[in-house]
DNA sequence: GTGCCTGCAAACATTTTGCAAAAAC
DNA sequence: GTTTTTGCAAAATGTTTGCAGGCAC
């Protein structure tokens, strides 16, 4: 007879991931690992970068933070409604709270919609 | 004296360009580079993968193609406005006409607008 | 013929993974 | 004590680049 017995695996609360959510939780800017990593590394000398990538991940997939897909995946610990701005001169991201367009989250022709983002590509007011 | 004198190098129209350009403008699916490298040796058996890394970027830039990042990049030979809609289930890409926000591109408090994306995440009718 | 473009292979950067030791519970 | 997580290093992946020969013009 087969149990489905499934081993549900406790996630446990480490202090690698409270510093790192809280870091990006505070930060403005919208951090690269290798970013997160110096800037963790003040509190955790010891923390190495393929913990940054693994806990990256993790609160990703648990939708406390967003990834922003590029060349070089940036992340970003506000989840609040908003968009970002990718400055095609310097190569920084901004936020957008304007004219972020408030779509009807529901159906397409091709699926259900969970979630959306929108990205504005341009040239800041500093270039 | 120091004269300006800008050496304005002439893009060669190349069998590789076009082939490339005419696969992506007739895929409805949205290839990665390696999907196209394979795609576009049938026609070109002695094409390599860094050529088509090279024509992919160079088509681009030129806003002939699209390029959607991801942790593979993925490459859009409709440049009409539509937007994406990721299946979280089966990674497959679908073109979203309907429901795609036409936003006024203009100016934002953090720069001017050039252009914008809109990504859409779900689960696909398939799935 | 000149100069841009390609094929090839090596280099590069980012991200993932296996494993033993350490930490959380 | 058990099980998850970490640090470390090595591997895997995706992409870029240098160079000599080839091709477009």
């Amino acid at each position: 007879m087969i149990t489905n017995k499934k081993k549900s695996k406790k996630e446990r609360i480490t202090s690698q991931k409270k510093i790192i959510l809280g870091y990006l939780k505070s930060a403005k800017t919208h951090p690269s690992a290798e970013i997160v990593f110096k800037e963790v590394r003040k509190k955790l000398p010891r923390i190495s970068l393929g913990t940054i990538y693994r806990i990256l991940k993790n609160l990703k997939e648990k939708g406390e933070i967003l990834e922003i897909p590029s060349d070089i995946s940036r992340y970003d610990g506000n989840i609040s409604a908003h968009s970002h701005f990718f400055c095609q001169s310097c190569g920084k991201i901004f936020d957008v709270f304007d004219k972020a367009p408030i779509l009807k989250v529901g159906k397409l022709k091709v699926g259900k919609i969970k979630s959306y983002q929108v990205y504005f590509y341009g040239k800041c007011k500093n270039c």
